[in-house]
DNA sequence: ACCATCCGTTAGTTGACGCTTACGTAAGCA
DNA sequence: TGCTTACGTAAGCGTCAACTAACGGATGGT
């Protein structure tokens, strides 16, 4: 979850992420439609499909991507849940836990 | 707004957000709940008062911080409308035409 | 077999970020 | 006026993240 997050931070990713919402995209295609050089696009997609939120499936030498819609509606409701705290203290709890491992 | 998303990747400052969400609450108070050094969280605030996130105000020498309804709020309907894409679908249209040269 | 295409991966660099220490500032009180 | 409290700010440091250039692997065509 935190790397999903981290992961819509980056402007650059959200826009990947709109271009592969509704369709499949080759890594080339997505390139195209930014400045950086490919590489960096490829990093980025890397980033995306580890965070969940983007599959990947092989044709042939390319490569297709496409938004997952379960990751994607389950980030959503996350900071749904956030704001309105319907997870409230049990998450709380378990925050807890991991801060205190993380800090020490 | 992407200033928001920024503020919001960092789990520090979702801890601190979830802090001051329902009562307002003194930097340093704040700052108990950490365990890094107040600087530290001082400079967390700043980031989300920055991003319109948090508003502070100010009694004798103490500083209270409280979440910002509106703006989260605000940021909340932008990640709804980034998944459903009520937002996007005029760029997309635009951007259609470019799309079908490209990769052609 | 050879070569081009389509990608990912690996250094290596630069800039941003989170943190700490040290210092500055404003308000309240003796 | 001096002292204390409650903060923010500045400088410096280590680390991570995003990028480029160069290389490597897999596939498909000839």
């Amino acid at each position: 979850m935190d790397a999903a997050l981290r992961a819509i931070a980056e402007p650059r990713r959200r826009e990947i992420l709109r271009l592969v919402r509704t369709r499949e995209l080759p890594a080339g295609a997505i390139a195209a439609h930014f400045a950086v050089t490919r590489p960096a696009i490829s990093q980025h997609l890397r980033v995306l499909r580890e965070a969940g939120l983007v599959e990947e499936r092989r044709d042939g030498t390319r490569r297709l991507y496409r938004a997952r819609p379960d990751t994607v509606e389950e980030l959503r409701r996350f900071l749904d849940d956030f704001w309105t705290d319907r997870l409230g203290r049990l998450r709380d709890a378990a925050e807890a836990k991991e801060r205190d491992k993380e800090e020490r």
